[in-house]
DNA sequence: CAAAAATTTTAGCCCAATCTAAAAATTAGT
DNA sequence: ACTAATTTTTAGATTGGGCTAAAATTTTTG
């Protein structure tokens, strides 16, 4: 399917729509976020419907037909990762990454988001704290996603991991850690992205990059 | 100025013909290089000649105009840097970088380019070695290249160094290596930059990566 | 529940970038 | 230097994406 940069930029809008007020996007909704006339949004309605990507029907507002989503998804997931590049390679600061990657995105090649995201060390989450889907268009879950990706002053309770090794498994016994453990994240170290770690609210430790990749938590 | 897409590839496409050709580009000859019909091409040199961008007259061809060339300059450097990027930190191959830089150079932000090529460390040469604008749209002259931008096979002679440290130089005192030595790259090292060099068409040496940036070669 | 308000669609227009067919200008050949 | 061939331009149409003004539909409210 080849769409143009207008087309998906209507079905991102429709996408965010239906995530935020959870119902089917209303032709103004849509014309205040695109800044267009709601005149204009009834043609592209019409021109995505013929293309089977909205469900429409006149006075009735639209959601995205199953193929339309996977194409929202696709762009959400190239937005995303191209603000991880802008933020953690060139720099740019968390709040200047999303004009610019509302450019980049529409940038159609599989094989370079993909590429991109293996360069990137595949993130999970994008600078401002959403997360990405994966290449088959699935979200890691915002309420179950890595230790690491939690930010200091973020309070978690562990939901599980990722490792089911038994040497694993009883280095966390040694800890005391198990499912239910509550963590306040006190500090990130940069130089090798280990995380301070309050634990229960009364110890203290130090848990190694690999072991924040493997803890999956829920902010509470 | 704002450009669109189509603007700019007109722009860039007259400025590769003057460039190969040492002439005014013909509507003929634009139309073949865009893969438009001629009375399309008369249409847009229409438009860029009322922004300024070149000198048309009916029927006598077209060049560019100071701001019209310094447009094209900038897409070409952004292109470029595109390209690096693709190749060295995506691992395209040289052969795929063009057609993906083909859409990312129409990304206008200064910052966004700037920075890009800071990431990149400010490479002289694209991947098919063709020399980069700086951001003030100078070209590093074709006939002044870093060694590390040679490729296999290629016959070179010495014309400068970056690197004036009495230590560097009795290294290539050491080596015997002076300005006017030719030198021919047999191999390029990936994993660690490093070339296997026959100087002087008789003695073969290995350079490290550090080497190869500060000889400055021209192609013989 | 009927009238007023708000929303949405239709109708008709515009602009950028393209096309084809035909006319005009230039260049080449004898 | 004419005529033939080639190149270039004009004329008129098309498509995508947008606009305004007016008509149609739905929603709200007295």
């Amino acid at each position: 399917m080849h769409l143009s940069a207008t087309e998906e930029n209507y079905l991102k809008v429709i996408y965010k729509i239906a995530e935020r007020e959870k119902k089917s996007a209303s032709t103004n909704t849509i014309a205040k976020y695109i800044g267009t006339a709601p005149a204009s949004v009834t043609d592209m309605l019409k021109r995505l419907a013929s293309k089977q990507l909205i469900n429409y029907q006149k006075y009735r507002g639209v959601t995205l037909t199953t193929s339309g989503g996977k194409e929202a998804t696709q762009l959400i997931r190239r937005h995303r990762l191209w603000e991880v590049f802008l933020a953690t390679k060139l720099r740019f600061s968390w709040e200047a990454v999303h004009d610019i990657a509302e450019e980049l995105e529409h940038i159609k090649s599989d094989e370079l988001v993909n590429r991109l995201d293996a360069f990137l060390d595949y993130p999970k989450f994008d600078p401002h704290g959403d997360p990405i889907p994966n290449a088959q268009g699935k979200f890691t879950l915002r309420n179950q996603m890595a230790l690491i990706d939690a930010l200091p002053g973020n309070k978690v309770v562990l939901l599980g991991v990722r490792e089911h090794e038994t040497s694993f498994l009883e280095y966390l016994n040694g800890l005391n850690i198990s499912l239910g453990t509550e963590f306040t994240v006190k500090a990130f170290n940069h130089f090798d992205k280990s995380m301070n770690i309050l634990i229960d609210h009364n110890r203290e430790t130090l848990l190694s990059e690999k072991v924040c990749q493997i803890l999956l938590v829920k902010k509470i």
